[in-house]
DNA sequence: CGTAATTTTGAGTCGTCTCAACTATAGTGG
DNA sequence: CCACTATAGTTGAGACGACTCAAAATTACG
């Protein structure tokens, strides 16, 4: 199976979870160009206002984008995974607005943008797809300043967390209610526009409320309803079906295949 | 002058701030299919999970996104002016994840989802725009959690009141300084996640600093310096270039053309 | 096994909220 | 045109959520 070996294996797959491809297509979209790189964590990728000329799909790992304001606040915009373009936007503006660092140790693939436009132009059903991710980007965004405005910092990590399982649901990520979230309560603070201080207090109260479990790395959905509940969630947004059951293992250790170095 | 006075003359003057188009593009967007409509204030122009068939394009007056959280907790998520889209979103996405409401008395013209994107297929330069324009609008929405995630609430609305200056300006509606600013404190308040009452108290303290003057719905910029340093500003992100001369007011007042009712 | 990073807890403070009243402004009909 | 009413803005006082500073406990890591 070298197709599911090559490391757009996750924006194919995520791209069949909406619309079934050609053969052309999937051949297409697997014939990008691309570079691969690994990083390390906390390693920033992209720098504010650079002018990149590679789209980046994230292949392993997490990433997130953020701002650095005066006096080292620092604010987290997105968190983005398997299958996510961590810098949509500079395909199409000429700047970025944030930089994007690395959470985990990450492998990415950089897209250069030509490529990227060409196929968008070329196969409309990708086009399409790209569009419609961006907007999603946009959606998730209007989310978080509906939580960070207008939510208690209970139900915002609530809210959080309930989009972290439903996104890592939609890759194959979470088993049994279960997920590595391998983030710290910094960053939860950095998200949520709280301090780590009071994330750490608000996450107790979580515990303590049966909702959640967290151990380690690993968050545990202890009740789904009454989380969703606590957390006016509403997944419409994310413009994933949940993934109930988690997928076999795929194994992508194996060498790379394609244009790739 | 038929041009100017069509109903999409304020597209037309938005795209031609950015790139300029040959006669052919020009009349194809201008021949664009569209409904005017007339709205009162605060009343709703789409509704959230509906599924508008049309990009409502605002000609006259403000509009807001919003959502609304249980409570009666609501939360803006961005207004539109002159040569807006509201509802870009919606052209690819099947259902809309927040509400349209109008602010002041407004008109809009609804063109319709399949006509655009033909024109965009059509006019690579037009669908490049609505690109941009998409991702401008999720920018936006990241400096906003970056504001209210991490600003002060003194910062919060300096931070606005400057992104207003930069986007009213850059459609010629700010004249020595001053805008108007047809929004009441508690719409500020549901912009920036505050409460009215500290929107009130943070006002007096942004007058007392002689940053700006608010009389009534007049918003005068005393010292934009400031201002722009007070609210960490920068309108690279806005990708607009800032109109500092108030345009000649071009006549719309009458008989609209081509295909409108 | 030692060191750094992260998490957890305590105590006091401050920003923002709530509740409540009062004032000013704008719109409406007699 | 003015009284009437609704809406928006302003102010006060007390309460609460979240912050700051600081230190201890825990976990991860080389």
């Amino acid at each position: 199976m070298p197709v599911l070996s090559s490391p757009l294996a996750p924006l194919l797959r995520k791209l069949e979870g909406v619309t079934a491809l050609t053969p052309e297509e999937q051949t297409a979209l697997l014939g990008l160009p691309g570079i691969i790189r690994g990083l390390k964590p906390r390693q920033d990728l992209i720098n504010l206002g650079h002018q990149p000329s590679h789209c980046w799909l994230v292949v392993e790992g997490w990433v997130h984008r953020y701002t650095l304001l005066s006096e080292g606040r620092r604010q987290i915009l997105s968190f983005h995974m398997v299958g996510d373009f961590a810098d949509l936007p500079s395909l199409y503006l000429p700047d970025l607005d944030f930089t994007v660092g690395t959470i985990t140790p990450v492998t990415v693939v950089g897209i250069p943008h030509e490529a990227l436009r060409r196929l968008a132009d070329t196969c409309p059903k990708i086009g399409l797809w790209l569009w419609k991710d961006a907007l999603t980007d946009a959606a998730m965004a209007r989310k978080w300043i509906a939580s960070i405005g207008r939510r208690s910092a209970y139900q915002r990590l609530a809210h959080l967390f309930c989009e972290f399982y439903a996104r890592l649901s939609a890759v194959g990520l979470v088993q049994d209610d279960r997920y590595r979230l391998p983030i710290t309560q910094v960053d939860l603070a950095d998200a949520t526009g709280m301090t780590s201080v009071h994330v750490n207090r608000t996450l107790k109260e979580l515990r303590a409320a049966k909702l959640i479990a967290l151990r380690g790395q690993e968050l545990t959905i202890l009740d789904w309803e009454r989380l969703v509940k606590v957390a006016e969630f509403d997944s419409g947004y994310l413009q994933v079906q949940k993934v109930a059951t988690p997928k076999p293992q795929i194994d992508e250790s194996g060498a790379s295949a394609g244009a790739y170095a």
